[in-house]
DNA sequence: GTCCAGGGCCTAC
DNA sequence: GTAGGCCATGGA
């Protein structure tokens, strides 16, 4: 078994699934994707409670509210104004080419859904796989800071691999389905709240053994 | 007051 | 191709 597969199951034993990514559909898991870019979810919460206060979260609302009204709605998950434009494209996008569906995009093969995804403005790698995963069920891995921070201290990885390379690391060695996948990058954001945030704080956690940084903090200077 | 959070774009080199 | 600056809010 690799070890990014132990990995998994040390975690999955600590915490139990997940079931992650709160969202009653996919347009609003994509939502939630833009919006958390760079910003804590609690804030994200807030502007999507403020989105559903004023207007139905479908492509064609997103499309007809005022630019300014949008920015007002979504301030609390900061960088609104570029998020608003990046909502907009994208429900513009799903106008324009997909009866503003994103069912419809995610309904192609994983490869040409996420080279689309990829070509919009403000849509980078980790937005798309976050949509593609937690939206359309489709087997991408999503890579975020949290990923790299644990698995640098683990010392899988060095903080020079570019997105894709980590990316294929994670989708060789481990079992090519959604649900893992889902489930895998829940957990590791769940285990990084708790112990490996940017001012370390190595506990008792259940990586314990496996962990390159608690092995050399246990070890006397 | 400072740090951090479920990134991505643009520019310069 | 990649390093650095910029975008911004709210909570700890």
């Amino acid at each position: 078994m690799s070890d990014l597969k132990i990995i998994f199951e040390k975690l999955t034993v600590a915490y139990g699934p997940r079931h992650w990514w709160p969202a009653e559909t996919p347009l609003e898991v994509a939502i939630g994707a833009i919006l958390t870019q760079n910003t804590n979810w609690k804030n994200v919460e807030m502007a999507i409670a403020n989105l559903r206060s004023e207007i139905r979260l479908t492509s064609q609302a997103l499309i007809e509210i005022d630019r300014d009204k949008l920015e007002q709605l979504i301030r609390p998950s900061g960088f609104f104004r570029q998020k608003a434009e990046r909502l907009q494209l994208f429900a513009e996008h799903l106008s324009a080419h997909h009866d503003g569906s994103l069912e419809q995009l995610l309904r192609q093969p994983l490869a040409a859904a996420r080279h689309e995804l990829l070509r919009l403005k403000g849509i980078g790698a980790e937005t798309a796989d976050s949509i593609l995963l937690y939206a359309g069920a489709l087997p991408s891995f999503v890579v975020d800071a949290y990923t790299r921070r644990l698995f640098e201290r683990l010392g899988y990885l060095h903080g020079k691999e570019s997105y894709e390379q980590v990316r294929s690391q994670f989708m060789t060695q481990i079992p090519v389905d959604p649900n893992v996948y889902n489930e895998y990058h829940a957990l590791i954001v769940e285990h990084c709240k708790r112990f490996c945030r940017k001012q370390p704080r190595c506990g008792d956690c259940c990586l314990n053994g496996i962990c390159q940084k608690t092995r050399e903090a246990s070890v006397p200077a």
